[in-house]
DNA sequence: AGAAAAGTAGACAGATCTGTATAATTGTTG
DNA sequence: CAACAATTATACAGATCTGTCTACTTTTCT
């Protein structure tokens, strides 16, 4: 079901077997995710991953580069999670990506939930300079996303699949803005007859 | 057309002949906007204010209080937008809510756009604590623009006014994030036809 | 066992950021 | 004109943040 990469431990074990990699980078990403990336200095990340700052430094050269990292990370979750939620091959295209409405719910209803990465990612480093190994990774996020969908969408019968994937992604991403802004997940299931209609509708 | 409030000065006076007051929040709200909150610093609008340390803080007390101030400019700024984009009342609503798809793919396809200020605001502060003042700015605006379009997909003959006000906002909000993650608006016409699509079959 | 690699603890340099204090100057108003 | 309010320029306290450095200890591998 999911694919394999090097991140699969850091996915599997507990914490506390991590090597100190793993543990920098994932203390990093639940902490970068819930209070933000400029808002968690290295020293916090240092202590909550049981590590010295010389092996942090060790590992990552610089807070620029672990971010870039963590945006990676949050990639392949979000790959897997696309992966997960869509279901298997035998499922008709138009409801794998109805599924996938269901799984966001699911995940914007939690309170692991606090928006998407990329999207804060681009709220705070969007207009910087000097942080191209950071803004390249949210272009791939971005670029992920659409082929994922994209593919999906020309599985099923309609004529105009850009337009669709476009639209269905953008239904997506206003799910999560207002999920995360009324702290309530029910609007994806508006969301999801929304996609419903539009699919039907293109064929 | 618009509505008279405090910041009309603001919006109408060349920035020399502005207030001391409003001199440092129009300076605020264009660094803010576009590098970010946390990545500007007080220093850097004094000096882009031209106005001295003790006379920015004689008018606000704090940066939380200025940033605060700053999201209710924000908010004005949207009130206004919207009323003028929708046009005047004797418009269908259908089209005053299709019409203001075409003002935002203008906005957002212009150099001025960097993404949606309160978007930005959520994903620097949404977890953050003891900072109301902020974070109630933010709910506000939310609120409001539910109103508004609300207030509007009441007026078409739909039946079901809440959830296609949801999925409108929604492909709103969905082309906000796309736009300034791909830097390009075209993406707006595409959920102009999707909230068509949407208010067609609501009636 | 012994060498190389990896880790620990923590001090510290240098930059930066918010907010306060001082002292002199300018503008406004009765 | 006299008194009061607002503003300027700038120094600085105190906190915080990134990244470096030193000196010591543990782990791993051959």
């Amino acid at each position: 079901m999911s694919i394999s990469n090097e991140y699969d431990t850091l996915k599997n074990k507990p914490f506390n077997e991590l090597s100190a990699r793993h543990r920098i980078l994932k203390t990093a990403s639940d902490l970068f995710y819930r209070f933000g990336i400029q808002a968690v200095g290295i020293d916090r990340i240092i202590e909550e991953s049981d590590v010295s700052k010389r092996t942090f430094y060790n590992h990552f050269n610089s807070k620029n580069i672990l971010i870039s990292e963590y945006f990676k990370y949050r990639r392949s979750l979000w790959t897997s999670f696309l992966i997960e939620a869509t279901g298997d091959e035998n499922i008709a295209p138009d409801q794998r990506i109805l599924n996938l409405f269901d799984e966001l719910e699911k995940f914007m209803g939690s309170s692991e939930f606090f928006g998407c990465p990329f999207q804060k990612g681009m709220a705070e480093f969007g207009q910087a300079d000097n942080i191209e190994i950071i803004k390249d990774q949210i272009d791939l996020h971005y670029e992920s996303v659409f082929n994922f969908i994209h593919d999906l969408v020309k599985k099923t019968s309609t004529k105009k699949a850009k337009k669709v994937t476009e639209a269905i992604i953008s239904l997506i991403e206003g799910s999560v803005v207002l999920s995360y802004a009324n702290r309530d997940a029910k609007i994806v299931k508006t969301n999801k007859e929304a996609a419903r209609l539009i699919l039907m509708h293109s064929k």
